[in-house]
DNA sequence: CCGCCGTCCACTGTATACAGTCCACGAAAG
DNA sequence: CTTTCGTGGACTGTATACAGTGGACGGCGG
């Protein structure tokens, strides 16, 4: 049985373009590349082995993102985050995934359920902290797509990776008092899944609303 | 006296790229280039006489935007908008429009006001329709960018090219019953000002919906 | 010692060149 | 006539080449 006509690798190709993009993500949230650090294409085309073009689109790509800014003349540097800028974004998540909660209140199925469920259970069996923050990220984001309404999720798309940035960098601040432990995560989003089964648009609301402030008081990073 | 040591130009400075990108999209939201339609990047660059890079950075912003989407293989098109995609489209827009009011309500400067309000006069001097309805889009975003927001404002973004393309597209297809006419955008404008004025939150996010919802009936395009 | 000017260099913007891939189309086999 | 296989062309993805610009730095004049 040869199986090589059914072009299953197509889906997963990736091009050096995405594969520069996440390589360089990953080096700003790792804290890696410093904020405030000039990002030179030249510098990084040579780093990655690859030519400037996929450089530059990662470059683009990462300033959609909020984690690179350019200046007036295109040169790249990894963005500062400010205090305000944090809390805008969280008040920008806020908005938004209240949107989501209202919405999929109204139209959430037994696919999203299962699915969500499973996503606890895995946080549930997960032992380190770090992959658990990602992990309930990753929950938020399948709440949002759940919606299958594109603007919101392009829009969350915009701040994910700020966000990600900021959980590393609140974890790397304060390793003793660590954010977010399995006791506290778990039952959260179960409530939060029964509230959005639960039909009602202002429970869900309510209970996204919980979900966030639990968030945001970690906010002094 | 001469000038020419001040760098005026500088900001101004228009890349290849960034022209590319807003005669394309002129061209989509104009209707030239038609919903569905390929957009071989080859093409594109000997018609606008450039090279295949700006043309690539440029199709790149203008998925962002909305208007074109690329299959899986990297080919654009210009997108086609369903009844749905404009349904989430105003209902992202009504929930970034309300976040936005309600900020603006606790921070709006005389400055903002002047703004505003000049605004408001150029729109009761404007006689052309299509134009008022650009103007009309040009003071929600004057809102948008007052509040000072970042992740607010860039969400605002990746919907506003859609938001336009879905005017446009309404404006062609009912010449008649030309929508927001300037007696009903210039009073409600005024009206949803002093609410931003008023220093109340709820009244100006009642305001606000009350100015989405005269939009929403237009729905139907 | 301080400021001004010119040169050089690092870096981006853009163009061109090259390689690979998918699809349409057509020929050959059943 | 239908199906299969092969081939050519239309594109994109990536690399390389070229041109221009602004800033850093050093020398020169005050």
């Amino acid at each position: 049985m040869d199986s090589s006509k059914l072009h299953l690798a197509p889906l997963t190709r990736t091009s050096l373009s995405e594969d520069a993009t996440s390589k360089i993500r990953r080096a700003i949230l790792s804290g890696e590349l410093v904020p405030g650090s000039t990002l030179p294409e030249t510098n990084l085309a040579e780093q990655l082995a690859v030519s400037r073009v996929p450089v530059r689109e990662a470059l683009m790509e990462l300033e959609q993102e909020g984690l690179v800014e350019m200046d007036y003349r295109g040169r790249s540097r990894v963005r500062i985050l400010s205090e305000k800028d944090f809390e805008d974004l969280f008040s920008m998540r806020c908005t938004l995934e209240v949107m989501a909660a209202r919405l999929l209140a109204k139209q959430i199925t037994p696919g999203d359920v299962q699915t969500l469920e499973a996503m606890i259970d895995g946080q549930e069996a997960t032992e380190d902290l770090t992959e658990l923050s990602l992990l309930d990220v990753a929950f938020h984001e399948q709440i949002i797509r759940a919606t299958n309404h594109r603007p919101l999720f392009v829009c969350w798309k915009t701040i994910r990776s700020q966000i990600e940035f900021w959980l590393a960098r609140a974890h790397r601040a304060q390793a003793e008092r660590q954010l977010s432990s399995i006791e506290l995560t778990v039952p959260g989003h179960r409530r939060l899944l029964a509230a959005l089964c639960s039909g009602s648009e202002s429970k869900a609301e309510n209970a996204m609303r919980v979900e966030m402030s639990t968030w945001r008081e970690w906010l002094p990073a």
